[in-house]
DNA sequence: TTGACAATTAGCTAAATGACTAACTATAAA
DNA sequence: TTTATAGTTAGTCATTTAGCTAATTGTCAA
């Protein structure tokens, strides 16, 4: 792997928004924008930036689902030490509190959620 | 290990002249400053405030002999798999030209490195 | 004890980065 | 086919960062 490369992953990492985003998707497989827009507590066009980013680095893949896009990790080839060391080196209090945010946002529907971030504080609270 | 602590090591590794710092001390264990200095091309200031991010990480450790000061790797624990990545990563032209140049730093002394590097194109070239 | 000198610290500048809002694109529903 | 909407892109601003020079610190040698 060229040095470029590696650079551009540890960039990619060493954003806190970003590593929770990696930490989220090690332990949630796949996310819709929306989701992680919940977790991370920041504007869409934030995260759209932070998960280009990431996908540049090659760290994540999209897939579209008509007005959704979904996310998931694409491991380098060779990159499984580094993403099993970030796992342990991230776990704490606070990716705990991500994934217990994330237990609730998943158990809503996708619709739901949009509507909720739209400010519609009608359905599931 | 906290998040924050993960972050600080992922920044000190994310830049292009620390990484090559990292890759020259896990080939020649340990290094001075002015040898450093050689590898990189940059002032000695700046070799200085990368050393000191590589420290407050907790990657590098130093110890100073009268006016030299050598710099090591400091493995934190369970930090083996994110080396073993990055050797591996990192491993390219670039890195390989480095350890020429260092190969030929280190058949130099100190003192004639020094003087090289004040000016005094006298002695070794 | 004075001068030389390797390394660090302080202060500056230019470039990079992350957040926001607003404008745009595309998809789906009315 | 018009409207609403999820996500992206463009543009702005504040903060951070890497490099430099200059000043400071600590150690050795005259």
């Amino acid at each position: 792997m060229a040095m470029e490369t590696t650079l551009e992953i540890l960039k990619a990492l060493s954003d806190k928004n970003r590593a929770r985003v990696v930490a989220a998707l090690r332990r949630f497989d796949e996310l819709c924008a929306c989701q992680i827009t919940e977790v991370l507590q920041v504007k869409g066009a934030t995260v759209s930036r932070h998960m280009a980013i990431l996908q540049n680095a090659g760290l994540v893949e999209s897939r579209k689902d008509g007005r959704w896009v979904y996310y998931k990790l694409r491991k380098p080839a060779g990159s499984e030490p580094l993403f099993q060391w970030l796992e342990k080196a991230l776990a704490g209090e606070e990716i705990e509190a991500d994934f217990q945010a994330l237990e609730k946002i998943e158990a809503i529907t996708r619709e739901d959620l949009c509507r909720m971030q739209r400010g519609e504080d009608c359905c599931p609270k």
